[in-house]
DNA sequence: ATGATTAGTTGATTGAAATCAACTGATGAA
DNA sequence: TTCATCAGTTGATTTCAATCAACTAATCAT
């Protein structure tokens, strides 16, 4: 089933509806690294599950064994391990537009010590390693993308990485500010905190400082 | 040109010699994430370049938009990269099997931010985007060494990066100790430190206190 | 071999964020 | 609506590693 999204300058942008999901963030996603058709997607779309995930609630859990890859079309999620300490270690906040799969254990057949929790109500693209494998064979612009696409995030990881270990808590936190402004509005503070490796109360003090400026 | 090696209870282990150099370790790490067929593995070769590194001399820099992706048959070497407050951060050592490639930079034809130094006098083989592509289409082992790779990779990463940001000095050392003892002993203490995050004398405050058990 | 530079140790002091604690405000369930 | 739980603020105190400084040990160049 195919529907008019939206309308950039007069050009129609078709896109294709699966049970109401805004499908086109993946087409979207995947023209930013590669040249694929969008005469493609529908066929391409068809190796994807959807799946809705209440607020809450979780896609995977340390212990599983991820089925699917989810790519998220609507929400924001955070992924998150549990130390030998016992306490929630943020690895990354996944919102629209971004990929949140465990590749390695679904490649593995290993359990993921991952949890990843939908922090509102989610809807979710889920590929599996077969379909996948399917679509690097029938899709060029996949194998593309999924390659440039590794070397993008190795280098973004390694970015953050070494500022999380080196950067105070104040240019941290105003550096997320000025990067990914949505986090600050739709993720709860706390996590924001466990995110940065910093104290909750950290953060009011920084934001103290900001609004007394 | 063939010559043996090693010898493992009687198997005789045959590998290719580029001028001397021990390239049996790439195929090893080839046939640690894939079934790269030992007989393919001459023509393979032949896809890479025999480079060497003196101590303290470089195999790109920042400002370099780099040729080649290293793979290190001999030696030590720090990638790291200069911060806006002008001090060094170290985001790796890379020793023997590990590859140490801008590969983003190599597809965007960008300039990396990027140092990559010998610690040591270095040998190693440096494969062209071009050669990899060719390797690639030629050789599917390859293509699935690198795909589980990337994966592994990645889990490494974040694994890592997560620790950097929350574990004391004193966890982040003795952890190193465990990982890679090797490390410890090749590796100047004041660059382990500007790995780990810490000060060098705060590593020498351990090293006492390890002592005196 | 020798002096010079660099690496690493040890002690004293400081400082920034964690911790502890008490509170207010928001959210959610019955 | 009300109570209970959770999220966030603010202040007081502590702590651990950074910083500063002075030294010893190792390495390098000539």
């Amino acid at each position: 089933m195919s529907t008019i999204i939206e309308t950039f300058g007069g050009t129609f942008v078709f896109a294709i509806i699966v049970s109401g999901m805004a499908t086109h963030i993946l087409l979207q996603e995947l023209q930013k690294y590669s040249d694929f058709k969008e005469e493609d997607f529908p066929e391409f779309l068809e190796l994807f599950k959807p799946f809705k995930v209440a607020k809450g609630d979780y896609f995977y859990r340390a212990g599983d064994i991820p089925k699917y890859s989810p790519f998220i079309l609507k929400g924001c999620m955070r992924k998150f391990f549990i130390n030998e300490e016992g306490d929630e270690q943020i690895v990354y906040f996944a919102e629209e537009g971004w990929f949140a799969g465990e590749v390695q254990c679904m490649r593995m057949n290993s359990a993921t010590e991952m949890y990843l929790q939908a922090l509102e109500d989610c809807e979710i693209l889920g590929i599996s390693l077969n379909n996948a494998e399917i679509g690097l064979q029938s899709f060029p612009a996949y194998r593309k993308f999924l390659d440039v696409r590794y070397a993008v995030d190795h280098n973004r990881i390694i970015n953050e990485a070494t500022r999380l270990k080196t950067d105070t808590p104040e240019s941290l936190y105003l550096r997320l500010i000025q990067t990914r402004p949505s986090l600050i509005l739709r993720v709860p503070q706390h996590y924001i905190a466990a995110y940065l490796g910093i104290r909750t109360e950290t953060i009011s003090r920084i934001r103290r400082k900001i609004a007394g400026k």
